[in-house]
DNA sequence: TCAATTGCGTTATGCTATAACGTGTGTCAT
DNA sequence: ATGACACACGTTATAGCATAACGCAATTGA
């Protein structure tokens, strides 16, 4: 009863908790973290961190969120479809970037071709074996700034 | 007492708390979380961890020390010298990158132009304005991966 | 001399994340 | 069927990271 229930679409088949949880985040207009999603989600029987933080990884797994290094917290993914650099895995992106508004909590998922090369270039020429990038970029969105 | 004391060099004096904190640091080959600083100023009497938060606010402010996000650690500064993009404050530099090595924790800073200026670009165009970025590579360094 | 500023020390607290245990339920080869 | 296995789940406890709030001491510069 606790295994994940397929749907029509094409997306990984998510459990309950699972779902929950990735609804709260596809709703919020900010990021979250994983004490403030648990609180959202205590109506539904959440009781325990660890019940956030086992969805949360799945979900990070499937790359249906990212975590945000430099806030601790939580985003639905939201990079834009058909993307370039697929890597063959369906809604596989390559490497992402953040900007991030201080003021509102706004964030931008973004990608950029040439700055994922730059760096790739730069590992293979320093013999590095990137695994997992972060790019975040903090300060101020056009509305905040204005 | 606890005023700084100035040294025969152009960097910022540093007080007794900070001078600890940034040797400790500058010794390590490896990124240092804020209560390991703790656990090795014991000796030299370090009780709390504010002692240490409040020594690292200055240093990176300075530009001496710098955050690993992904890490919740800190490294200090090995930028090479005479870089580009100088902003004019002496020691100071751009927007610096960081390739981490997930299984010796060496820590490589660089500096990429064109990196830096892409993600400009891709600012101005949304209008966004840039306070801080992170840039974290992790993966294995070619020491071990080979 | 009198504020304002800065650094310091201490205690207490809050936020973020995982360890370790046991339960139930599907899957699949035997 | 039945056993082994994988996986999701629930619970309690603990570990790791960071700051709030208080008061004191020294420096600086009106
Ligand atoms: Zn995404
Ligand atoms: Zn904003
Ligand atoms: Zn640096
Ligand atoms: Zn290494």
């Amino acid at each position: 009863m606790n295994a994940p229930v397929s749907t029509p679409t094409s997306a990984p088949a998510l459990t309950k908790n699972q779902s929950l949880v990735f609804d709260v985040l596809d709703r919020a207009d900010a990021p979250m973290s994983a004490y403030t999603i648990l609180d959202r989600l205590r109506d539904h029987g959440f009781r325990a961190p660890l019940q956030v933080y086992r969805a949360l990884d799945k979900l990070l797994e499937f790359g249906m969120v990212h975590r945000l290094e430099s806030l601790n917290a939580f985003v639905a993914c939201a990079h834009p479809e058909s993307e370039c650099c697929g890597k063959g895995h369906g809604h596989g992106h390559g490497t992402v970037a953040f900007a991030i508004c201080e003021s509102c909590g706004h964030v931008s998922e973004f990608h950029d071709h040439e700055v994922d090369h730059r760096l790739g270039d730069w590992a293979k020429a320093k013999n590095f074996k990137p695994a997992k990038t972060t790019i975040e970029i903090r300060g101020l969105c056009g509305a905040c700034a204005a």
